[in-house]
Parts: C-alpha cells; structure tokens; sequence
DNA sequence: CGTTACCTTGAATCTCCTCAATACACGTGG
DNA sequence: CCACGTGTATTGAGGAGATTCAAGGTAACG
C-alpha cells in the first residue's frame, strides 16, 4: 500500500547477534564471481573485524531513518530494500540489497540513516562494528578503495533508476527493474537455469517504479503477453533476455568487475 | 528539448589545461562553511595532486558517457550538470554541481563514466590525476574517509531525487528541485540576500524533475502564484524558505557538515 | 472459518503529454 | 540597419496514460 505508512517492521534491534556461523575464510560471499581474492592482511583484518552474525525475519527493520547506526552490515544471505516513506504514507523503493552487498554505509559516513532498510526474506547479516572503519581506512587502502567503489556503484545504480522514473514508461520502467533485479541476483548466484525465487510483491514494484498499484498490474500484464519473463507464485523465469532488454529500452550492460566482502 | 539528443556540446577535450591560478594555500572552496580543516601533510599532498586548472565553456562536455577517464575534478567556479540520454533522445539529468563539489570520482572508480558530464556556465574545474587517487588512499586516511564521505552524500541526494521523481507531483517535484538548488547554492557561497544567479533553464528542470516542457511551464506558474520565490531573468530569489519547503512536500533539513576540497 | 496478504478487474477522473503556434531576446551576416 | 536563425518562454487544445475508487477472488495461516 504505497499509501500507508508501513506499521509492520518490527523492531528486531533487540535480538540478539548470532554466534559467528560462517568464518570470513569460508565465506560464501567470496567465492562469487566478480569478487577480488584479498591478501592474506586483509582476510586476517576482515575476520578480526566481523564481531557476530544477526538474523532479521523477514519485514524486521535493519535500520531506521534517522538512526545513527553503529554498525554496518554485509549481506550473507537473503534480500532486503531501502525504502523512504513521505510523511503523508506514500513510500517509495530506493534499492534492493541481496548477498554480497553492503549495508549501512551511508548511514554510517554521514550521521544517520537517510532511509529504511528492511528484510524482504529471512536474512543473515555479518555485523562489523562501525569503529572498525576507521582501522579499514587507516590500515588498508586496497579496501578503503574497495569501499569507495561500492558507494559509486551504488551511486551508478541510482542514478540509472533515476532515468527510468524520469524518463521510462510505466511498461519500461516495469521491464528495467525485473531485468536489473535478475542480473543482480545472477551476480549473487541467486539464479539457476534462469529462474529464480523472487521475494518482491506488485506493492513493492510499484512503490519502485513509482507507479499506482493498479496500474502496476495492468502494465505488468501486457508486458507478461510479449513472453520474455514468467512470473508466477514468487518465482521469476526469465526467458528472453534481449526482449526484456528492448523491453525495458535498455542495453545490457556487462557485469563490472567487483571487489569486497 | 527532452526529445532530442544534445548534439551541441563541444568537444572541449582538446582545450590546453591552464595554469594553476589559484593555489591550494588560498583556495576559495576551503574556506565555505562546512568545510573541514586540512592537517598540513594533507594540504601539501593535494597541493601536489592538483595538476594544473581547467576551463571549460558554458555547454562545454566535461566527460563524456563510456569515457575512461584520467582526471578528477573539483569545481572550482561555475555549474556543471551530469545528465544521461537514452537512445532516443530522452534526457534525464541526473545532478548538478557547483563549487566545491567533486566531479569524475564515479569514472574513476568505475571503469568509465556512467553519465556526461556538461557545464552550464563558464567553468573552471581544478585537475586532479587519476593516480594521485592511489596515493591519497595509501597515505591519507583522513582523505579517503572524506572521498568515501562525498559519494556517500552523492548516494544520499540521488535517492531524494529518487523519491521526488517517483512519488511527488509535478508542482512538488519543481518546488523540490528549486528548493534543493538554492540551499545546495547557498552552502557554496553563491546567494546574496536570498539572490543567486541561476543558469537553469524550464528545459533543464524539466529533464531534472522528469516532466515535458510544456507541463513544467504550466506548474511553475501555478507555483510562481504562491509567491514562495521569484525567477525571471536567470535569478532566482528565494522569498519564503517554509513555504517552498511545504510545497515541495519536504522538510528542511539541516545542512551536513562537509570534508574536503 | 475468519483474517490477512496479494493479485485482478472495471469505471470514472484527472494529470501530464504531444502537437501546434506565438512571442521575445539575442547575435550574425548581408 | 534589418532579416534571419536560434534559444527560451508561453499558451491553447486534444488525447493518452496514470490515478483513484471500488469490488471481488485466491491462497495461506492460525
């Protein structure tokens, strides 16, 4: 309900971190294409910095706008969203996050969080204390850069969202973020044989694309008749990269190569 | 025109970067308010990073869309803007810039600059090498902090505007926009007695707040009529702060303080 | 078996877009 | 000096696209 200031987020700040379950040395974040081998130094400064694991049910709150955080996050397992909410309800989707990704950044450089962040699905977090920044930034400048690059990626992103509200079609706007989401979650070995578990309602991708619900709807059914994608009980099939591509008036840009956690 | 691909920059490439007029010692930037201050070591490391100065014409390209990019960028006096066009001519500009601002750091971060980059007026930009980005993030933690800080607050703004473009009206989006323009101004010293020169046309709001044209002349007119600022003449005068806020549907927040160059 | 979350459909309305035309300021070349 | 083109702002009219309101349907859950 684009509408209706979401009530639901639990305050999950009580629960308590998880035991370290997975050590960074067999983390399966790393092992992901894409991702830089770290120096013996920097695995080692890595381990040294994850202090506990927290696992959110799914719509528990991450962070909460204005909350100064002391902590940031990475995403072992599980998708979240940042989402800001006007104060008259309307709420609109800024981002997805999924595995490998980086939370909490902003909130953590700047003095509070600018938005919400909230667990799409059950998600584990590797919890690394923000104080340990400044020991990543005086110590290590490979991942002081590796950092950098994270916020300019997502600066990128953004700003490819915004050409598709400012200048896309509802049908475009609608193809865009069902391809962005894929080739995302194909990163993050989310996807197998082109299908995947897809854990976003019509709500949210309205309140993404910055559509009506309704209206939502009714693109996503003239777009589901050209066949490029299947998209059924949460799963999400797609089966015409190039349509969906055109779909979305977009070209396919190649993976960038990706470093960090 | 939003329809039309931007064929008129010049390709101001070729223009000899000048001499350094302006030395890091009595940078004009470095004493806005906001600004942190350097440590000396800090201070000889960028004076030695800054190459040379660099002028480029109104409607000059500062980068171009795909570029590789070799330098870094501090506005140093003028506006810039960074815009995307889709292949068939839609534009979207995705941020302004003005003094004080960094420009390149997505480029060179990334491999190759999503967006253009054009000047809005005479400009002149400080030149940095893209190397000299190794060399800050090895030796200078404080630096980085700062660099990973500005594309943070890049992050931050972007998302604003992603907010405004998928959930504000068009009165709401202009008002946002405006609004946003003049306190970012403000920040960089550019308003006298609520005055500032504007080198924004109703073509750029249009394509920075996602509307036609036509529909953006109508709404600032609407807007004009409430008498919450005056623009005529490439002025822009700001006439009741709380009002333009309420019409953009925006609460006024208080500026962030400010690192770096 | 009622409640909740999500998806779907129809109808009326209005926002916003496109097309088209005018007006003014400016600079340039004849 | 005037004619012309260009960039910018303005206005009117008609229509497409998106919104809101309203209602109904299904599946999951306690």
């Amino acid at each position: 309900m684009a509408r209706v200031a979401s009530i639901g987020g639990q305050m999950s700040r009580r629960i308590p971190h998880s035991p370290i379950s997975t050590p960074c040395t067999a983390c399966p974040i790393r092992r992901l294409p894409g991702f830089r081998d770290f120096k013996p130094k920097e695995l080692a400064f890595i381990r040294s910095w994850k202090v506990a694991e927290r696992r959110v049910p799914a719509r528990g709150l991450i962070v909460q706008e204005q909350e100064t955080i002391e902590e940031l996050y990475t995403v072992l397992d599980g998708w979240a969203m940042k989402h800001k909410t006007l104060p008259d309800g309307r709420r609109q989707i800024i981002n997805y996050a999924m595995p490998g990704d980086l939370l909490g950044l902003q909130a953590s450089v700047d003095q509070g969080a600018s938005h919400n962040i909230e667990a799409l699905t059950d998600l584990t977090l590797c919890v690394l204390p923000r104080k340990g920044l400044w020991d990543l930034f005086r110590g290590f400048a490979g991942l002081s850069y590796d950092i950098t690059w994270l916020a300019a990626r997502e600066e990128h992103i953004l700003g490819e969202y915004l050409v598709a509200l400012g200048q896309r079609t509802a049908q475009e706007r609608i193809a865009f973020v069902l391809l962005d989401l894929f080739l995302r979650a194909r990163r993050a070995a989310l996807v197998t044989g082109n299908r995947m578990s897809m854990p976003v309602t019509q709500n949210h991708l309205a309140d993404t694309a910055g559509l009506s619900l309704v209206h939502t709807n009714k693109s996503l059914q003239k777009l589901r008749a050209q066949g490029a994608f299947s998209w059924e009980n949460s799963t999400f099939e797609l089966l015409d990269l190039e349509l969906l591509a055109n779909l979305a008036h977009k070209t396919v840009e190649p993976a960038p190569p990706r470093p960090f956690l």
